[in-house]
DNA sequence: AGATCGCCCTGCTTGC
DNA sequence: TGCAAGCAGGGCGATC
C-alpha cells in the first residue's frame, strides 16, 4: 500500500539507476498495466523506444519519468501493489511482472514494472508548461512539496462541508495521504476522523499539517512503511519497517498514550483507526 | 457542482 | 479439507 513516503523511495531509486538511461524496447506483458494509455500497448512501447528518460519527478502518490526532448512523460501509479524493480536482465520474471523496459547501455539491468492487483499501471501523456503530466494537473501538491501552501489548505478546510479525513484523503485538496498516514496523523493530533472541516481553527489545521509531516517524514527516514509484504522499492529490497504504528492496524491494542483500547470503524469502504479517548467524537456528526 | 458510491483486481485470512 | 465470503484500498466515472 504505498503512500507517498514509498513513492519517494520509489523514485530516488529510480533517479539513481534509470535516470539518464536510453530506452531500446518496451514490453507490455499486461494490457491492464497500460490501461490509462488509451492508444495502447503497441503504442505506448513505440513511444518510448529510442528515448533518454530524465530524471524522475512525483506528486502525492504519483511518479513520472520525462522522456528527454519529447514534450512527455511516463506517469506511474503503484496502486495496491505496484513495484518498479530495476533488475538484473538474467533474473527471473516474476509473477506479476506487467511491464519490463530495457536499456541501450551496457549496464545488465532492466526496469520492471510488477503488479499483483494490478490497481497501479503506466501511461504516457503530454506534460503541462510546468512539467506536470497533463492527466494529474487536477492533483493537489502534496504536504512535503516545499510549494504546498499551508493557509490555502486551512482555507480549504473552512469551505468545505465535509469531515476531516475525507478531506485528507481528497487528492485535489492534499496528495500523497492515504488510509493508513491519514489515520496516523490524525491519532498524533487527537482529531476525530469524523470532525466537521468547517470549524477547524487555523492553529488546529497547522497542528495536524505539522503531523502528517512528521508522520511521512519519519516512513521516509526509515525507507518506507509497508503492512504488505508486496511493497518493495526500487531495487527490490523490502521497504517495509517494523516501527509499530500508533493507530493503524492496532484494534483492540492498548492506545500507547492512555491505554484505551483502539477502535476500528467501517468507513468508506475501508477502516478507521482511532482511539475512543484520546480522539473523541464531535457533538454533531455529519 | 459538489458529495457519494460502486467498481476494478488478486491473494490471504476467516468461517462454516 | 474445501469452498466461499470477507478484506485490503486509490482513483475514477456514474449518479444523485
Amino acid at each position: 500500500m504505498p503512500e507517498l513516503p514509498e513513492v519517494e523511495v520509489v523514485r530516488r531509486g529510480l533517479e539513481r539507476w534509470v535516470a539518464h538511461r536510453t530506452v531500446a524496447d518496451a514490453e507490455v506483458l499486461h494490457q491492464r498495466a497500460v490501461r490509462r494509455h488509451l492508444a495502447g500497448a503497441d503504442d505506448f512501447a513505440d513511444r518510448l523506444k529510442g528515448h533518454r528518460i530524465g530524471v524522475p519527478s512525483r506528486r502525492g502518490k504519483y511518479l513520472w519519468l520525462p522522456l528527454e526532448d519529447t514534450g512527455q512523460s511516463v506517469l506511474a501509479h503503484l496502486g495496491m501493489s505496484g513495484q518498479l524493480l530495476v533488475q538484473p536482465q538474467s533474473a527471473r520474471d516474476e509473477k506479476h511482472l506487467r511491464v519490463r523496459v530495457r536499456f541501450t547501455d551496457a549496464l545488465d539491468t532492466e526496469l520492471r514494472f510488477v503488479d499483483q492487483r494490478t490497481f497501479g499501471g503506466l501511461s504516457l501523456h503530454d506534460n503541462t508548461p510546468d512539467g506536470l503530466p497533463d492527466v494529474i494537473a487536477h492533483i493537489a501538491r502534496d504536504p512535503l512539496d516545499p510549494l504546498f501552501d499551508d493557509e490555502a489548505f486551512h482555507h480549504a478546510l473552512r469551505r468545505k462541508r465535509t469531515t476531516i479525513k475525507r478531506a485528507l484523503l481528497d487528492q485535489s485538496l492534499i496528495s500523497g495521504v492515504g488510509n493508513i498516514y491519514a489515520d496516523e496523523a490524525l491519532w498524533r493530533a487527537r482529531i476525530h476522523y469524523e470532525r466537521p472541516t468547517a470549524g477547524f481553527t487555523r492553529p488546529r489545521t497547522l497542528l495536524l499539517l505539522g503531523h502528517v509531516r512528521d508522520v511521512m517524514n519519519a516512513a521516509l527516514t526509515a525507507g518506507g512503511t509497508s503492512f504488505d509484504s508486496l511493497y518493495v522499492n526500487v531495487n527490490g529490497e523490502s521497504g517495509y519497517f517494523d516501527r509499530s504504528l500508533d493507530a493503524y492496524g492496532r484494534e483492540g491494542l492498548p492506545c500507547r498514550r492512555c491505554g484505551t483500547p483502539v477502535r476500528r470503524r467501517a468507513w468508506m469502504n475501508r477502516s478507521s483507526y482511532f482511539c475512543p479517548s484520546c480522539q473523541r467524537a464531535p457533538r454533531v456528526t455529519s
